[in-house]
DNA sequence: CACATTTCAGTTGTGCGCAATTTAGTTGTG
DNA sequence: CACAACTAAATTGCGCACAACTGAAATGTG
C-alpha cells in the first residue's frame, strides 16, 4: 500500500454517509454499506454518550460528584430514602456497580446506609444533611447542560423520545438472545 | 415514614414528564422541573448507550470481540493499516484506552503492531489474515442490530442526525469549560 | 418442621474511559 | 551542534459496567 502516515490528511471522526439516501430494504444493501451503516449507528451513540459524560464531568467537578454518582443522587433527591434494589431499578444498575459507588458516596458524607430491620437482606440508602443540601448546588447543573447541547428544547424532546424507544426495543430484544437469521443472509461472498 | 419496601410498587425507570408541555424559556422553569429534565436527558442517553452495549455484547460474543474492539476493527477494515494515533482520531479515544485494547487484539491474533521505520515514535496497526477474515462474519452483525432496535431506517437516521448534532455541540462546548452563567441564575435560594 | 429455592448485597475479575505522568523520538531555534 | 519544545505511545491510578460468584436472610414446599 502507498500509505504515508506522516503526510496523511487529518482523520475525520467518521465518514458522512447519508442514511436517508440508502435503500429502505436492508437486504438490498451491499456489504460495505452495511458495515459503514453499523459503524455510524453504534459509534454515534457511543460518542454522544461520552461527549455528554465529558461535559457532565466538568460541570459536576464543582459538586465533587461523578456522572453516575449524580444519577444516584438525582434519584434520591426525587424519591427520598430507597433500598439499593430500587435505586438499581430506576437506573438499571446492579449491586456490582452500586455497592462500591454507594460506599464512595457514604465515605463522602452524602448518604448513609442502614440494614432494614424488616428485611435484613435489604439495605436502605438515606440522604445525610450534606447530601440533601447538595441539591441546592445541583439546581445550577441542568441549565448549563442544556445550554452546552446547543439544541432547543423541542429537539431535545425528539431526541429523548427516540432514545427511549430504542432503549425499550433493545431491552426487549436482549431477551431473545439466540435469535437466528429470519432472512436469507447470503451477502458474505457467495 | 410510611415506606414499605417489600410492598412498594415496581420502580419505573423514570418519570414521564412531557417535555413539549414545558416552557420553552429555561429561566421560567421551576427547580424541580429543571432537575427532572436533567435526570431525563442524561439518563436516557446513558441508558440507551448501555442498552446498545448489551445487544452488541451478545451479538459480538460469537466473534470474540467486545464492543470497543469491534469499533477498532471497523476502522481497520475500512481504512486498512493505521497508526494508533489515527485510530484514536476516528474513535475519539486516546492511547490510554487504545494501548491495552490493541494489545488484547494482538494477543487474539487479529492485529499486528509495528514501529514505523519513518517515525520511531509511531506504531502502525496491521490486520492479520485472521483479522481480515473476521470481516466476513462481521457482515452479519449490522442486520441483527438494526432489527433489535425495532426502529425503521428513517427514524434511525433522525436519531443519528440528532446525536451527531449534540455530540458536535458538546465537543465544542467543552472548550469553554469555565463558562459563567450568561443569564441571571437566582434559582438557588440566595 | 426441615430443606430446596429465591432474593438482596456484596465481592472478584475483566475491560473500558479518562486524567496524569513517563519514556522515547522528532522538530524548532539559537 | 546543543537544547528547549513538542509529539506518540505506553503506563498508572481511579471509577464505572457487567458477569459470575459468595453469603446471609427470607420464602416456598413436602
Amino acid at each position: 500500500m502507498s500509505a504515508e502516515p506522516t503526510t496523511d490528511p487529518i482523520a475525520l471522526p467518521d465518514p458522512p454517509t447519508d442514511l436517508s439516501q440508502v435503500p429502505v430494504d436492508l437486504s438490498q444493501m451491499s456489504a460495505d454499506q452495511l458495515l459503514r451503516l453499523d459503524s455510524q449507528i453504534c459509534f454515534s451513540l457511543h460518542a454522544a454518550s461520552r461527549a455528554f459524560g465529558g461535559v457532565y464531568r466538568v460541570v459536576l467537578k464543582g459538586l465533587g460528584l461523578t456522572y453516575p454518582q449524580y444519577l444516584v443522587m438525582l434519584v434520591l433527591w426525587e424519591h427520598g430514602e430507597l433500598p439499593v434494589k430500587q435505586i438499581g431499578e430506576h437506573l438499571r444498575l446492579d449491586s456490582g456497580t452500586l455497592s462500591p459507588l454507594l460506599k464512595r458516596l457514604e465515605a463522602g458524607g452524602l448518604v448513609r446506609r442502614e440494614r432494614s430491620s424488616e428485611d435484613e437482606r435489604s439495605v436502605t440508602v438515606h440522604l445525610t444533611d450534606a447530601g440533601a443540601d447538595l441539591r441546592a448546588q445541583a439546581l445550577r447543573v441542568p441549565h448549563r447542560i442544556v445550554a452546552a447541547t446547543g439544541l432547543p428544547l423541542a429537539e431535545i424532546s425528539t431526541l429523548q423520545t427516540l432514545l427511549r424507544r430504542v432503549t425499550a426495543a433493545l431491552d426487549a430484544a436482549e431477551l431473545d438472545t439466540a435469535c437466528p437469521d429470519t432472512t436469507d443472509q447470503d451477502a458474505a461472498t457467495p
